[in-house]
DNA sequence: CTGAAAGCGCTAACAC
DNA sequence: GTGTTAGCGCTTTCAG
């Protein structure tokens, strides 16, 4: 009922353990019949090589811990499977954890992490808990910070500033002068912070009106409810796809139809809002090149690479499809 | 640099390993002043327990396998989601490998999962390859199939006929005589099956007549396409909620408005399809009870329980929201 | 090219 | 109560 294990490959091909390793990892030079004959045994003994002694005698292990706030939030979740996928291109495994924006399950989950001795961390969506990243720092564990910003540790992001400009200079462009910025729960804080800003910062260079920022409760949207919207604000920019399709429903509730009587953008580019019924008009982050490159970054510093915070910035892009175009009363273009 | 070891705690300490042991583990009663020492002293080195070295003297580990096909389909992320929650809650990690719906990936992924001794593992799409679950059987881990079904090993699920039966039966009660089915390449095999004889059975229950089946390619759609679609069906039941969003927007496409020209209602029921825009009318799958029902049962199994595969079968829930009405040319009810 | 020996860091009997 | 002693299954020098 017991698992073979190299021991029992040794004595029945003949040879030693160190043997049998030897032509298992493809490593040192073996005579072909020995070989042969190992493999044979292998094969009839159907043995699989543990794991987890390698790891605990290799005194690492090749699995990546992936911390993310919301699996159920599509543009995380394909970005999971990204990221899984290329880490496996690299023999590295992939483990994951849902925080749900919680601060101590994060830690929870990070201390887990540390204990199963991951070789490394991809972090998602960090509620940007400095015991966290001190921790890690503390323990060495390489880290790296996906599709969104960190000083103390390597990230790879999209231009925030450049994509809620692009957002904002669409509006502007199709004619609307008084824009509003919405967020929601599911919007990772410091994320929320950047793109609020910048969202300021391009209504001012693009000469319109910033109306006063809304804070929409998703759940209640789902549950049904139509939450009060700002009437001046005649183009919305939504701080994640998640949340403008749920803009897109709550200005239905309010007998505002999209775009007749007011625009909105969204931004991330998840596959579905493509499909969302409406077509929404998004700002989308480069996921495929993003979960390459942090995970090119972790493993770098996996196998050793030393040197202060490094930065990767890509360039987000604005895909047009139909909740933007001119507002009320004022003929296109 | 290197990590201090039970060895390290033991010395400072001034006390044997095992009695270290005894005080991290809470086994065995230790004297309290000994017992404060060492808490002393895994606070003053840092230390953190290996994780690795305790799976291979006990044998086994803690970790969960989860295999799933497409995380970046939400259904399925929430699972994962709520999957890694209940599994934490018992103390266990969660390894998650994406399939692509590969039975190659599948096998591969499988593959480490064994090497990595994982103790039980939940499968979330199987590719049906029978090849992967008589791995399983031959290697003697525990697993669950989740929301599908499979003869051959563990499983909780929807009754699927029922809810495509609740799918068709609305559509028929809401006047609809000539109902399609439609799937799509996203859609699992045998849960397709299943759902498309369930369908059938379902058109002679209700005594409406079956329309020949439509195989819409989503990614044709996300990219624009406005495939041809059965002219004669004023009702659609699509095999997902993924393959029913797509489909409202090919019916638009095909200036088929929803609901007015033709009435579609999906299955699953992901958070986001309440928001699609078009509030999605769908039959909702028990997520959480799923997530829990198949932790506990792979638990279960890896706490020793032995006997045939069980199979759990829960109630699926019609929600009516705004795709499916009464068919053109016919007044309301 | 192959084998022997020494651990990796920890738990689990079993003595004291 | 606490320490001693064996390993878990593998990789890795280092001899032969």
């Amino acid at each position: 009922m017991t698992r073979p294990t190299i021991l029992d490959v040794a004595e029945r091909s003949g040879v030693s353990k160190s043997t049998v390793s030897n032509v298992i990892r493809g490593a040192a030079a073996v005579s072909p019949d020995v070989r042969s004959r190992v493999l044979a045994a292998v094969d009839e003994l159907g043995y699989r090589p543990n794991g987890v002694a390698r790891q605990l005698v290799q005194r690492r292990t090749t699995t990546l811990g992936v911390l993310v706030g919301d699996l159920g939030n599509p543009f995380y979740g394909e970005l999971v499977k990204l990221l899984e996928q290329h880490a496996h291109a690299d023999g590295f495994t992939t483990m994951v954890c849902n925080t749900d924006g919680s601060s101590e399950l994060e830690t929870a989950r990070v201390e887990t992490f540390l204990e199963r001795r991951v070789a490394g961390m991809v972090l998602l969506q960090p509620s940007g808990d400095r015991g966290v990243l001190e921790l890690l720092r503390a323990e060495g564990v390489p880290a790296v910070v996906v599709s969104s910003t960190s000083a103390e540790v390597d990230s790879v992001g999209v231009d925030e500033a450049r994509g809620v400009s692009l957002a904002v200079g669409h509006l502007a462009g199709l004619g609307h002068r008084r824009l509003a910025y919405v967020t929601s729960a599911y919007v990772e804080a410091r994320t929320n912070l950047v793109r609020h800003e910048s969202f300021a910062a391009a209504c001012d260079a693009h000469g319109c009106d910033e109306a006063s920022p809304v804070e929409l409760d998703v759940d209640a949207v789902l549950a049904g409810a139509a939450p009060l919207l700002d009437e001046s604000a005649t183009g919305f920019v939504a701080a994640n796809d998640f949340t403008a399709i749920a803009l897109v429903e709550a200005l239905g509730r309010n007998r505002r139809i999209v775009p007749r009587d007011a625009s909105v953008v969204g931004f991330d580019g998840i596959a579905l809002t493509a499909l969302a019924g409406v077509g929404l008009t998004t700002v989308a982050q480069p996921r495929g090149e993003m979960a390459r490159a942090g995970v090119r970054m972790v493993l770098d510093r996996i196998a050793g690479a030393e040197g202060p915070p490094r930065h990767v910035v890509l360039e987000p892009e604005l895909v047009v499809r139909t909740t933007a175009a001119a507002p009320p009363g004022r003929s296109e273009r």
